[in-house]
DNA sequence: CCAGTAATATTAGATTATCTAATGATTAGA
DNA sequence: TCTAATCATTAGATAATCTAATATTACTGG
């Protein structure tokens, strides 16, 4: 017997790969910014999260710790974030965004949701709506699993 | 003003990635079959378009014909397609998927979308059916704009 | 017809993302 | 205290992606 969610599976399968191709080629194409996807979503964690730790990243992100580290080795690099002692566990390391770091992830932010909401706008106010909470419940479903 | 795709301009770029590396993760996980997400997508294309060219594979999958050509390289070193020339056009290389691919892609398909709609199938009918015509609408709207 | 342009695939070379395995350092617990 | 577990990193591999450069083949306007 199929399962219920098997069309649905179907489409996900088939329609989430596109869109995130647009996602990354989108965020390639502003000059100077120049974000990679995971770059990008570290920022947001590390913004959000001041000071977390390297695994706190690559447990958000779904990576395994040496994937993470070699992402924040980037972003130091371009002085988007630092690393420093945590005060009480040496191993650990606290990360913080940089005033420069927090500025290109705004610029890029707003670069792609704008031009991610340019393209949505092609869509009806209902059809809209709908997709608005079909990402809700995919965040539910999904968060945590990756 | 906010357009009025921006909030779910920001939920996309939040939740796509999440469930893209799902997906990804779903796929390498399938011991002996191992295809990663562009060599399925590949696949179904080649198998749907029987003798597609390379650039056909490129543009459906919006890759530079290089990166396309590389991805063949991939598949057809394990088999799973094959080149062949074209007639009539003996720049154009005529793409073909083997019995061992198409046997590959129906397991990758299958245990793809079984685990995914194992996962979908906590969400209720209602929320189901938003997802699957959400997917469709999103479709839409990126198809040709990776 | 033929000279130049366009199209198709490829090679070469670079960057980034990801993994597993191994190492080092520090903390925690029996 | 000594052993375990935890956190970060290094090392080394594979794959996906890009741009630029290189054939090869087809098309087209004089």
């Amino acid at each position: 017997m199929p399962g219920k969610g098997d069309e649905c599976a179907r489409e996900v399968l088939d329609v989430v790969p596109t869109v995130m191709r647009f996602i990354r080629t989108e965020m390639r194409s502003h000059r100077a910014l120049e974000l990679s996807v995971p770059q990008f979503r570290s920022l947001v964690i590390i913004e959000r999260a001041e000071g977390t730790s390297l695994a706190g990243v690559a447990a958000h992100l779904g990576l395994t710790p040496p994937s993470a580290c070699k992402l924040i080795d980037g972003l130091a690099g371009r002085g988007m974030v630092t690393r420093k002692e945590s005060s009480g566990d040496r191993r650990r390391v606290t990360l913080e965004i940089t005033a420069q770091g927090a500025q290109a992830l705004a610029s890029a932010r707003k670069a792609s949701q704008k031009s991610l909401s340019r393209l949505l706008g092609a869509l009806d106010a209902e059809e809209l709506s709908r997709v608005t909470r079909a990402m809700s419940a995919l965040r539910r479903v999904f968060e945590g699993r990756s």
